[in-house]
DNA sequence: TCGGCTTGGTTCACTGATTGAACCACATGG
DNA sequence: CCATGTGGTTCAATCAGTGAACCAAGCCGA
């Protein structure tokens, strides 16, 4: 990004400078899904890997991932800290826009509130419970314009297949089990 | 920005491809300041020349912008769309999120909702009318974090000296006149 | 113990985008 | 007729993104 938006009294600017390259924001997006490999954001996105790289450490750095090595073998996980959760609104709006604006056949993925099941409005409104639902509480499908010989890795398939709530793990390693613990609670003290 | 993120079965990564470029979101929110003129993009933002005059035919062509010469003189305004006024959501979440991350001192810009003179929360809801206006509803005014020594261009200066509606000239030809109509009427149209 | 495989990278040449300064055409205004 | 303002274009230098090749560490089965 060069010399970056320096010299702009304006926080847009500054958020750009954090959020602004290219890949970023579909980096976090992945995250919000539920990704958390390197080789799953590379897959799912067709990312070059020397700039996931650099988009990860920027993002790590700039505290809005928080990267954690597995306790056992080499795989390392990705997730979202509060910082980074609190950039939903955000992604949703622009997301919003784009199934507004430029995509013909209909939605591609849909957003319900999961303790009540209705589909949040295109401001994030959940009609049902008149308040704008946190990230961990929304639960992502694919909508009628979805286009599944698009993409075929992993990822595109197990978002495909079910239902997902955001910011779960997408391929947890016990299946049987809820969830972890740890993303819950840092995506709920956002809620508050 | 290359290839584009083509084959992304995702309205996030279509979305990006139109304002995801360097710049982009800069200048679609001095638009919403009320900022029309090709020189003051460029004093306003410090923007190369060029990648503003590829930036403004971009959002043209694209439709958010309106590439409109006047009457008279040889000045070009440029105005945004219904469709680039749909995009306030977005700008608004990724400032709020600057200033909530980014930003020490105190937020930069306040936003009230014109009609009730409530400012608005992050999630951009008046809480007085319980309804999340319109970018034509609200109205900008400097905040206690905004740094007046870091620009001295003319948009600068008349946003630090009085609050102003959004979408509405900053520099209008007959400052006693309320305002023209077009753009009004754009932008209402989004509201309904 | 020894390859092979997986994962998460790094390196590097190539290409494409951004930068900033200089130049330019047109339309007023005096 | 010349100076000035506006909205650009041009161009060399620099910087960022791309994609293929390479690599080290940890596991895995034989």
């Amino acid at each position: 990004m060069g010399r970056g938006y320096t010299d702009q009294d304006c926080s847009l600017a500054r958020a750009l400078e954090v959020v602004g390259e290219r890949w970023t924001l579909l980096v976090l997006r992945d995250c919000f899904y539920g990704v958390r490999r390197f080789a799953d954001f590379h897959a799912h996105l067709g990312i070059p890997r020397a700039v996931l790289t650099d988009r990860l450490k920027t993002l790590t750095s700039m505290g809005l991932l928080e990267r954690r090595p597995r306790a056992t073998g080499v795989e390392v996980d990705y997730l979202l800290t509060e910082r980074g959760v609190d950039l939903w609104p955000t992604v949703y709006a622009l997301a919003q826009w784009g199934e507004r604006w430029l995509t013909p056949d209909g939605a591609r993925r849909l957003f319900s509130h999961a303790p009540c099941g209705t589909d949040v409005t295109p401001l994030g409104l959940c009609p049902t419970c008149d308040t704008v639902p946190p990230a961990a509480d929304l639960v992502i499908r694919q909508g009628p314009g979805a286009d599944p010989t698009l993409r075929d890795d992993r990822v595109s398939e197990a978002l495909r297949r079910k239902p997902h709530r955001l910011l779960t793990d997408l391929f947890p390693e016990h299946p049987e089990h809820p969830e972890p613990a740890a993303v819950r609670a840092g995506a709920h003290r956002t809620a508050t």
